[in-house]
DNA sequence: TCAATAAGTTCAATGGATAAACAAAAGATC
DNA sequence: GATCTTTTGTTTATCCATTGAACTTATTGA
């Protein structure tokens, strides 16, 4: 938004502009493109043939149209062009997916191991590989790869905290660009939820929303008019820590009544009951108990869904959002945190009645942070076409 | 943002860049806003030239300056320039300002009546009144008017509800247009912590802050990365009913332990014992007592300042703002609040160890409201000055 | 008095957009 | 089936804000 303005910059917006017209509606013609943009055709068929050129967009056969006149050529995004390679550290797991210019998802991997007691170092050469193999495994040309982390992320790749692996100023980044496997992309790490809420933007456009992710802790990302906000120093989105009552449990973090201590995998298992063992065994025996009708289990998640709606309806007075969405291991509870969330909402929100807040479970499911990594990749290619089709300009 | 990109748009971007420069190192030469800006002295020079055509800027006389070298001619933001009316409806005054392009307050009056009995339209009436005598009174270009209003308001000046006022569904900007006396501008229409918020912005200049404003109610205003928030439909802001204790007492939006049943004006009134008549009385009366050190006075604020604490922590937590502002009534109550808010945020808020989040009074203190709304008249010229400059090009 | 230095202006050249004319490929009409 | 109509996409001359280099202006310092 800054620095001047030349030339040049007017031809890395309008090829943006149109990038993002044949992206929304494909398959569409130069001419209509021209039209809805209101840019010239002269125009559009020049910036069109350098989008050709960067292979972002592809031809296709001219749809078959009533009435008199030249057929249209359609415009498609290019499936061959530049994709995303999508990584995910987790718990008790490591992903891997790669998103095409389209969007569609072309591959997707997951690892189940346990990273907890693991050196960093360790775990980032795993995740090197797990690159180098998806990367070899695809017949795409990768752009670049973007790395999800369950914590706090500087710009940098430096990873502040992440509570659940027990991570403490780790720089990512660096260790991984120099790891042996590494296939030499640029890389850059974010907040898993950030993520998450990115796939969901992809997948289910809307201008705003809460994405709330829960997976060991309770994390959030946030879409505000359409983008990822990301807060003063990156650091946005810690719902976990919101407080629920102000005189409620001592939390992890030394304050009292976060949401966390309602809705947080270890206060749900907790409160139904169930030890903390490893979470897929114990996620999975939740979802079987509550779908039997366990009482106990049940009343577990109505209470987490009341916090959650609770810390929700603060999130949805201050910031005026569309929509919440329930990501991460909420997306398979979302049957049963629904109803909990949506009363808090209408009860809380003082809007409500004007525009009710929609609740929905996050479009992609359990992987939507991977694929969302992937994804952002990609999106950002999209929205800035420049930077892939200046080298042929 | 959205929409093609002409030669124009160039130049009104550049417009605006040279603008902001000149009014945030006022003053510069034209060489030295190339240089910083990053465009020629050529090009400099001929956007000076349209500004100063517009009487946006203006020239000052050389400031001595050592070395060799033909003097530079300073430029600044004219003072004679376009200007802004602010106008503030509130519960108990009516409120008229005029801001010059610098930023400087050139007017500032306030009328003490009570709104609270009174039919939308005679309200209206005297609004249109004040302005007229306010834009007479003053020898200055006024540009356009923006009013503040406590309560929801939407896109086009339809103020949806604004409960301390007893108004609902009112057609603000419509009538205010067609008044008798009204000085023919253009209005815009925003609510009153908004204004406060852009208030803040331009005489404290921040990245991203919360601006919470006390008045009948709570409202607030959010700045993140620069510039102002709105929300999807305009409606941001409703920290007052952010739940502060889930089953707290009952709002009167039907909710349970809403902030405003802690911080509200006739909250605190209520816990300092003290009756709930006209408020600059009873306000002048708290801060009489406080000052005596009164203990349910200050016990009273202390309960509001731990409430406002909690909410704000909230907000913290999810948005990853710098600095919490207290604007409104709470300006003045501020050396009361402070301490409590501090202590919340700093056991509260997740980033806290890292980057404490700094607790701040309003800038400007009570009259922040229409300073602000005046200034963010001016605040549009300068950051579109193309739409003012226009026509002389 | 004159070189050195910096500010600001002039002017041909540049790069991207526009507008209007043109070529191409179909349906519509007789 | 020949011709008209309609729409797509390209070509070409023109426009316009920025650039870069040369030039003018105003001051310091030798």
């Amino acid at each position: 938004m800054d620095g001047p303005v030349r030339q040049r910059s007017l031809w890395q917006h309008n090829l943006a502009l149109v990038l993002r017209h044949v992206a929304t509606s494909a398959p569409v013609s130069r001419a209509e493109v021209a039209a809805a943009t209101g840019l010239t055709r002269a125009t559009v068929s020049s910036l069109v043939e350098d989008l050709l050129r960067a292979d972002l967009v592809a031809e296709v056969e001219p749809a078959p149209r009533a009435g008199a006149g030249r057929p249209a050529t359609g415009l498609v995004l290019s499936a061959g062009g530049p994709a995303g390679l999508g990584l995910e550290i987790n718990v008790d797991y490591l992903a891997a997916a790669v998103v095409d210019l389209t969007g569609a998802v072309r591959h997707h991997v997951v690892h189940r191991v346990d990273q907890r007691d693991r050196q960093p170092s360790a775990v980032l050469a795993d995740v090197a590989r797990l690159a180098a193999e998806t990367v070899g495994g695809v017949d795409l040309t990768v752009a670049a790869a973007r790395l999800a982390v369950p914590g706090l992320v500087d710009g940098d790749g430096l990873v502040r905290v992440a509570p659940n692996l027990g991570w403490r100023d780790v720089d990512v980044a660096g260790p991984l660009a120099a790891a042996e496997h590494w296939p030499g992309l640029p890389v850059s790490v974010d907040n898993e939820a950030n993520l998450g809420a990115l796939g969901e933007l992809a997948a289910a456009p809307s201008a705003s929303f809460l994405y709330i992710s829960g997976e060991v802790g309770v994390g959030a990302g946030l879409v505000l008019d359409g983008t990822l906000f990301r807060g003063a120093h990156g650091w946005s989105g810690e719902i976990g820590h919101v407080t629920v009552t102000p005189d409620g449990p001592v939390c992890r973090c030394g304050a009292r009544g976060c949401l966390e201590r309602y809705a947080g995998q270890e206060a749900i298992m907790r409160a139904a009951g169930l030890d903390g063992g490893r979470e897929p065994v114990a996620l999975g025996r939740l979802v079987d108990l509550a779908e039997a009708g366990d009482p106990t289990v049940r009343d577990a998640l109505r209470a987490a869904g009341t916090a959650l709606g609770i810390a929700a309806a603060g999130v949805v007075n201050l910031l005026d959002v569309d929509a919440v969405v329930l990501g991460g291991t909420f997306a398979a509870l979302a049957g049963w945190l629904h109803s909990d969330v949506e009363r808090e909402l209408r009860s809380r929100v003082l809007t409500a009645r004007w525009s009710p807040v929609e609740v929905r479970a996050c479009a992609l499911g359990p992987a939507a942070t991977v694929i969302g990594a992937a994804g952002a990749v990609v999106r950002d290619i999209r929205t800035a076409p420049a930077a892939w089709a200046g080298a042929v300009h």
